[in-house]
DNA sequence: TTAGCCTTGAGT
DNA sequence: ACTCAAGGCTAA
């Protein structure tokens, strides 16, 4: 039934071993160094499994220094990690003085940054591996975030917070693992227009978080409480991590890449992992069955990938932001031919995209909200899925009230509410285009998750 | 700049 | 509780 998602996906197998997480820094510790895309010239350097696991005598296989474990792909010692955490991202590296073949060990590591880094990248480290901007602010916020509420008692006085660090990806057994959702560079897109998966073009700014509600007037605004500031922001860090952002994307994104719709919604595959590393990353999700789990994902999945290519709308000159440049509609228009449906699109993008000015909580509880949709098909439980976007709805409706006070925040929630519903009409348009195309040409993981079939 | 130690989040 | 593998910090 749904072989695709919950075999390949959702239990995180199949997926193409040369990605690797971007923002997950967690390496599998049985990912072999013998990867198949390895830029390991000589076989003999890597060592095999069965040497690196064992307890004692793990070598640096960089200068053959004492290691600790794998650092970026490889076994290697503290100072070849941070050494090549500090050069590979490098645009000018250093040359070597003498016949790039310098030996390196211990002693001599340092003499050579050429070939000490040459080495590094023979032996298997992924510059890939080093998060990049985005990823390391999203690290940082997270950690703040965490460190903040472990020391401050709530603004009420009366809660104290024990909540776990990051709780909306730590509670309830994940029944969906990681995806491996690295390597998304290649090929995203999305179903009709390329920008319902890319990340934005400009470097992500992670959000302030709202200012201290206690210097506003709480007759006037909201105090949010403590948990639910704590899942504002668990799910703003989870949306910008995910859908919010992008990773060392070296896109095909040339207009020529968009000559077909089935194309598209092949290269939309990217856009949907990083969906399901979203909705990983809510507990509440996570604590339902598997097959509600992947029920739930299907229906969301058109829908909540429309709603993010409001960040890519440039609605100023009508076109998509990718990180190679813009592609105007026009061009998509042309490439596809579903003209109407594209002015939808744009249209419903730039209105929300007003109406949210950009703000990453609120879309990121828009996006939440999305995701658990009770109208959607073969649901096993609709009422725990309406129930579960309740709550959302309800923390949505109070982080406004906190944000931009009682007064106004009636007519902004019945606002983004009206978008929400809206949205529906939007992916229901999406679908019957979808139809249309020669399901031969698809690949099988969106067959399955696009209903297809 | 290097390299060692530390902190952290995530997975088991 | 433990391990792993990220990034941060800082003395040398």
């Amino acid at each position: 039934m749904c072989s695709t998602i919950d075999s390949s996906f959702l239990r995180g197998q199949g997926s193409d071993p040369s990605e690797f997480p971007t923002s997950g820094h967690q390496m599998n510790s049985s990912y072999s160094t013998q990867n198949e895309d390895s830029n390991s010239s000589s076989s003999d350097i890597v060592v095999s499994k069965k040497f690196k696991r064992s307890k004692e005598d793990k070598i640096c296989l960089v200068c053959g220094d004492k290691a600790l474990g794998y650092n970026f792909n490889a076994i290697t010692c503290e100072s070849c990690k941070a050494f090549f955490r500090r050069n590979a991202l490098k645009s000018d590296q250093p040359k070597c003085l003498f016949q790039n073949d310098c030996l390196i060990d211990v002693r001599t590591r340092r003499f050579c940054p050429h070939c000490r880094l040459r080495r590094c990248f023979e032996v298997g480290m992924k510059k890939e591996m080093i998060l990049d901007e985005t990823e390391r602010k999203a690290r940082m916020q997270k950690v703040a975030m965490n460190r903040q509420m472990k020391q401050k008692p709530s603004p009420g006085g009366d809660i104290v917070i024990k909540q776990e660090p990051c709780s909306i990806a730590s509670e309830a057994t994940s029944s969906i693992p990681d995806t491996q959702t690295g390597g998304e560079g290649q090929g995203q897109g999305s179903v009709v227009c390329p920008s319902m998966s890319f990340g934005n073009s400009q470097p992500l700014v992670l959000p302030t978080l709202t200012p201290e509600t206690s210097s506003r007037d709480p007759k006037m605004y909201r105090v949010l409480k403590a948990e639910e500031r704590l899942l504002v922001d668990e799910l703003t860090v989870a949306y910008l991590e995910t859908l919010g952002g992008y990773a060392n994307e070296t896109h095909v994104n040339r207009e020529e890449s968009y000559s077909s719709a089935d194309e598209l919604v092949n290269n939309s595959e990217i856009a949907v992992r990083r969906l399901i590393k979203f909705v990983k990353k809510i507990a509440l999700f996570r604590g339902m069955s598997q097959e509600n789990q992947v029920a739930c994902l299907k229906s969301c999945v058109l829908n909540a990938l429309l709603l993010r290519s409001v960040n890519f709308y440039d609605a100023e000159n009508d076109a998509w932001k990718t990180p190679t440049g813009s592609i105007p509609t026009s061009v998509l228009k042309r490439a596809t031919g579903f003209n109407d449906l594209h002015d939808a699109h744009t249209s419903y993008c730039a209105g929300l995209k007003k109406l949210t000015r950009d703000d990453s909580h609120i879309m990121a509880l828009v996006q939440t909200i999305t995701v658990f949709n009770p109208d959607g098909q073969n649901l096993e439980n609709r009422q725990t899925i309406s129930d579960i976007q309740d709550q959302f709805i309800q923390l949505l409706r109070h982080y406004l009230e906190s944000e931009v006070s009682f007064q106004h925040s009636q007519v902004f929630f019945s606002n983004i509410l009206q978008k929400i519903s809206e949205l529906k009409g939007l992916g229901e348009d999406h679908a019957r285009i979808l139809l249309q195309i020669n399901s031969n040409k698809i690949e099988p993981l969106m067959l399955e998750i696009l209903n297809l079939q």
